[in-house]
DNA sequence: AGGGTCCTAGATAGATCGCTCTAGCTGTTA
DNA sequence: TAACAGCTAGAGCGATCTATCTAGGACCCT
């Protein structure tokens, strides 16, 4: 017996159905009816998991999907050799992935985002703690690497920018020549932040 | 009388409370209803102006859009001293009018774009021209600048990328934090992009 | 005036939306 | 065995969605 069928996984099976489902067709464009139906739930355990329905729902994989991509962001940054490769190498990866999946998947929150930030204040929310927890982590990083706080912000959220933009560029226009040029860019930008690091508190 | 509301001007009407509409909530979350509610046009003179439906309105309304968005953005630029002013300026004046529209107005397209990516091929299609005539109309500045042909297209892919970025961190965090940021880089990009060019041929 | 075209006008169909409801199944306790 | 949670199961409700339909007004031409 398929072991993701067994009771007691429903509740992780609508999560991850609907995290797929919000990445490539957004919120307003995901149904509750396609959700239990990808998941294999029936429906009335969708609203035993989830009371407050579709918009709890929301919150719930909108932290959860920001969680995953930012560990699997941090898991290709830490198997690089050095920052400058860790950045090439996530939009790499990025573009790869996007090709494997025909254009679907890219950012887990970023059409969600977009759609909900005029009309749903806690989904709004969550995408913004989202983002700010991805933005703090990729800070963190730089600072540890000898960048200053301010700079090493800007810089977090000039990457992500970069990301984010090439993900809509490229899904548009189903090709990976977007992520190729952000990523140039990207690099390029930690390369002058590392350039005005005193040596010897360098990390490269 | 109010001259909108004349005669002859339903469909102007139409499209251009149809294209702030799908700025603010995108495709999905756009009603037919709501569109002619907000444009004080009859039901039936939408289906008779665009006998396609929603989406021969959406792909009007995209190119429409796009083409309008270029033309002010353009004319930012030409208003400017030079390129890399002209690139502020541009990421200052987004800046300004998310806020002044309760972080509603950003880019006319995006939200679209990414709704319409896996789902309808005929207005991915749209958004898809209209980036690349963007992206191409950056690009003939630049190299009239004299950046290289291959610079100036990746260099015009990564503006548009850390601008569409931006917008979607803007949006979700309710702060102009991230435009000024990726305004900051643009510009860096753009001056590297410049010190790479000839003397003799460069125009700053 | 009469005929024809363009556009306005809105009722309504058929499908789908999020959501609620009750009933039954399963596994753990007394 | 009996009782009780926790979860599964899906029918069905009202609202809303896109799209179609028919009817009538506005204007131009002969």
């Amino acid at each position: 017996m398929d072991p993701n069928l067994k009771p007691g996984n429903t509740k992780m099976r609508i999560l991850d159905a609907t995290a797929e489902l919000f990445m490539r067709y957004g919120y307003t464009g995901t149904g509750l009816k396609q959700i239990v139906a990808d998941a294999n739930a029936p429906f009335g355990s969708l609203y035993h998991h989830f009371p407050g329905g579709k918009q709890e729902l929301g919150v719930e994989v909108i932290h959860r999907s920001g969680a995953m991509y930012l560990e699997l962001v941090t898991a290709v940054f830490d198997a690089a050799p050095d920052i400058v490769s860790g950045v090439h190498d996530c939009f790499d990866g990025a573009a790869e992935v996007l090709r494997a999946t025909d254009y679907a998947d890219a950012c887990p929150i970023e059409t969600v985002a977009l759609e909900v930030a005029s009309t749903n204040e806690p989904l709004r929310q969550a995408t913004a703690e989202v983002f700010e927890s991805w933005i703090e982590g990729a800070a963190e990083r730089f600072r540890t690497a000898g960048i200053g706080d301010r700079t090493a912000r800007e810089l977090s959220i000039s990457l992500i920018a970069l990301l984010e933009g090439a993900f809509v560029l490229c899904r548009a226009t189903r090709t990976t020549e977007a992520l190729g040029a952000a990523g140039k860019t990207a690099a390029a930008a930690v390369e002058a932040a590392l350039r005005h690091v005193a040596p010897e508190s360098a990390q490269p």
